[in-house]
DNA sequence: CTAGCATGATCAC
DNA sequence: TGATCCTGCTAGC
C-alpha cells in the first residue's frame, strides 16, 4: 500500500474536491451496496487519515472507513476542480509517482462507465472518485470509528509532530522485546509506517534492524521518530518516497526521482551508497526486509 | 500473453 | 506460518 504519507494525500484530496457536498454513492461491483446505501445524498463534511487509516465523515453520524491494503486505489475525474490529481493509492509505477490528466480533454460530462471492479464510487456535480481493490470499505458509527482509532499508535503525520507523539512512540517501541524492523511495521505501536519507511528510516538512523526495541536506547528511538516525522511529511509534500540525502544522489542526473530515491528498498545486492557494502535482503514475518550490513551492524546500535 | 510480484493486514490452523 | 483478499505493473516467454 500506499504507505501513511499517501492516505494522507488521499484524505487531502477528497476533502478538496468533496467537502462540503452532497454525494451520490454507489457500488457499481456490488460488493459496498448496502454501505452506499447509508451515505447516498449525504453531504461529505471531513476527510481525515490515522497512518494507513482514511476517515470519512458523513452526515448524520456515518463514517465511510477505508483501507487501501496492498493495491487499493482511487482514480478521480471531473471538471476544473478536480485538476492536480486522478489516481491516489497503489502506486502506477515504482517509485510512487502519480499520473495526472494534461488538462486538454473536452468539458466534464459526468462519470464514464465504471472500468473493472470499482467497490465504490462517489460522484458530486463537479467530478467522481473510484475505488478499487481496497481491503477494507465499511460504513462506521462514531463509537466504532473511534474504537477503530484506540487501537492504533501514534502517527507520523498528525498535527503536531514531531513533539506530539514522540513520547508514546519511545514508550512503546521501548517497550517490546520484538525487533524494531518488526514493531515498525506493527500499527499498533506506530501507524502509518510501511515496508519502505521502515527500512529506509532505519538505515538513516544507522539501526540494526535485528535489535530489541527495548534495548535501543531511548534518545536514538526519539530520533528515529523525529526522522520518520521529516520523512513522511516530505511524502505528503512530494507525493513519493524519497529518503536519500542530496549529497548522496549525486551520481544522478535530473530530476532524483527514480534513481537513488532510496538507500536500501529493492537495492539487494548493490553497493551502499555510503559504504559500498552489498545491500542485504531477509524474509521477516512474511515481508522482504532491506538493510546494509555495514551501516547498521549491530555493534553500531547499542 | 501470462506468471509473479507489490509501499498490507487478517484470519485459520 | 500460510492462505486470502483479488489490482495492476512488469519481466519474461
Amino acid at each position: 500500500m500506499p504507505e501513511g504519507h499517501s492516505v494522507h494525500r488521499l484524505a487531502r484530496q477528497l476533502d478538496d474536491v468533496f467537502a462540503g457536498h452532497r454525494l451520490r454513492v454507489s457500488s457499481p461491483q456490488g460488493r459496498f451496496a448496502a454501505g452506499a446505501a447509508l451515505l447516498d445524498g449525504r453531504e461529505l463534511l471531513t476527510t481525515d487519515a490515522h497512518g494507513k487509516q482514511l476517515f470519512a465523515h458523513f452526515a448524520g453520524g456515518h463514517v465511510l472507513r477505508v483501507h487501501l491494503g496492498l493495491y487499493g486505489a482511487f482514480s478521480f475525474g471531473g471538471d476544473e476542480t478536480f485538476r492536480g490529481a486522478s489516481s491516489i493509492g497503489a502506486p502506477r509505477r515504482i517509485g510512487e509517482r502519480e499520473a495526472y490528466d494534461d488538462g486538454t480533454e473536452a468539458a466534464y460530462e459526468g462519470p464514464p462507465e465504471p472500468v473493472g471492479q470499482v467497490r465504490a464510487r462517489l460522484v458530486s456535480e463537479h467530478g467522481w472518485a473510484d475505488l478499487r481493490g481496497a481491503s477494507v470499505c465499511e460504513v462506521l458509527s462514531i463509537p466504532e470509528t473511534d474504537s477503530v482509532r484506540a487501537r492504533l499508535g501514534p502517527d507520523p503525520l498528525a498535527p503536531g509532530t514531531p513533539a506530539s507523539g514522540r513520547d508514546e512512540f519511545v514508550r512503546r517501541i521501548g517497550a517490546t522485546g520484538t525487533v524494531i524492523a518488526a514493531a515498525l511495521m506493527n500499527q499498533s505501536l506506530v501507524a502509518g509506517v510501511g515496508n519502505i519507511y521502515r527500512a529506509e528510516s532505519l538505515f538513516r538512523a544507522g539501526l540494526d534492524p535485528w535489535a530489541r526495541g527495548r534495548d535501543i536506547p531511548q534518545a536514538r528511538l526519539a530520533a528515529l521518530w523525529d526522522d520518520i516525522c521529516a520523512l513522511m511529511a516530505d511524502g505528503v509534500r512530494d507525493g513519493h518516497i524519497i529518503t536519500t540525502r542530496p549529497g548522496d544522489r549525486r551520481a544522478h542526473q535530473g530530476p532524483v526521482w527514480p534513481d537513488h530515491a532510496y538507500y536500501t528498498y529493492q537495492r539487494q545486492g548493490m553497493p551502499c551508497l555510503l559504504c559500498r557494502t552489498p545491500i542485504g535482503l531477509a524474509e521477516l514475518s512474511a515481508r522482504k526486509l532491506y538493510w546494509c550490513p555495514g551501516c547498521q551492524a549491530a555493534t553500531r546500535t547499542a
